[in-house]
DNA sequence: GATCTATGTAGAT
DNA sequence: TCTACCTAGATCG
């Protein structure tokens, strides 16, 4: 499941089995097949990602963008190939892996142009060296909007999804209804830090890990969230447990569609 | 087997 | 603010 520390280790990844070699590039459900056609045994120049966008550049004006959405994954195999099983929108098959892509939101081939624009809409993203965290600052200092959406608006921030949204917010002793403008600057680049050094554990592990040593459920025998697969999280999927720190139950709520996860003792309303 | 839910976003209302 | 998209794993019966 994907935030910004998905794309990116995919985005190496890919690099890795198919950068420099032809690739064969198939739509085995159809959806992708024009696109696919056009890249279709050309060589990987380099596949990179900005936010949760993935992009694999075949050469001038044929890069292949990606966004998984909230259900779609890539599935990757070493040779020799298996008959396609469901719905697979794009199938890549290089010199060692094969891999598939299912249930995308966005599959589609792109000119630079359009890649230009596509990025041109999204914040710094933390795991790009090229980020620039004043100019999600500067959004945020002019905002009456909580941060708790702001984190998750990615022409703000790019690459943050749920979970790192509720964990920084968490970690930082900030309340998620505190509007963006009430975010001291200091605060906000310790947050920033803070995203940038989390989400590279996340590219590296794999995983979403926020809970400090000391806090873990091992040290204070308090319970982890339920499902426990895809890492150790203060309040992510944690409503009504104890808080790793401070024992007050977890409080949840809905804030635009999403789940949205605090601790009313930690993260009191003003920063 | 049916149902629910999800680390997401665009577009309609 | 709501719905659609579309897949898979967890949970329910």
């Amino acid at each position: 499941m994907p935030e910004g520390h998905t794309v990116h280790r995919l985005a190496r990844l890919h690099q890795d089995r198919y950068g420099g070699s032809p690739v064969e590039v198939t739509s085995p459900q159809g959806r992708f097949s024009a696109g696919a056609s056009k890249v279709d045994g050309r060589t990987l120049c380099g596949a990179q990602a900005h936010g949760k966008h993935l992009f694999h550049v075949y050469g001038p004006d044929a890069v292949v963008h990606v966004h998984l959405g909230l259900y779609g994954a890539f599935r990757e195999h070493p040779l020799p190939v298996a008959r396609p099983q469901g719905q697979v929108r794009m199938r890549m098959v290089g010199p060692t892996h094969w891999t598939d892509l299912r249930g995308p939101a966005a599959c589609e081939l792109l000119t630079d142009d359009e890649v230009a624009t596509l990025r041109g809409r999204l914040g710094p993203d933390p795991l790009r060296a090229d980020a620039d965290p004043d100019r999600a600052f500067s959004r945020i200092s002019r905002s009456r909007t909580p941060l708790a959406a702001l984190l998750l608006d990615q022409s703000v921030v790019a690459g943050a999804g749920n979970v790192y949204r509720a964990e920084v917010l968490f970690r930082h002793g900030v309340h998620p209804m505190l509007p963006g403008r009430d975010l001291p600057r200091e605060r906000w680049d310790a947050m920033w830090a803070d995203l940038v050094a989390l989400m590279a554990d996340g590219v590296r592990a794999g995983r979403i890990d926020t809970v400090r040593p000391e806090h873990t459920p091992e040290a204070t025998g308090r319970p982890p969230r339920v499902d426990r697969h895809g890492g150790e999280v203060y309040v992510y999927r944690r409503a009504g447990l104890p808080c790793l720190v401070c024992g007050t139950p977890v409080a949840s709520t809905r804030l635009a569609g999403r789940n949205l996860y605090w601790c009313p003792t930690c993260q009191p309303e003003r920063a």
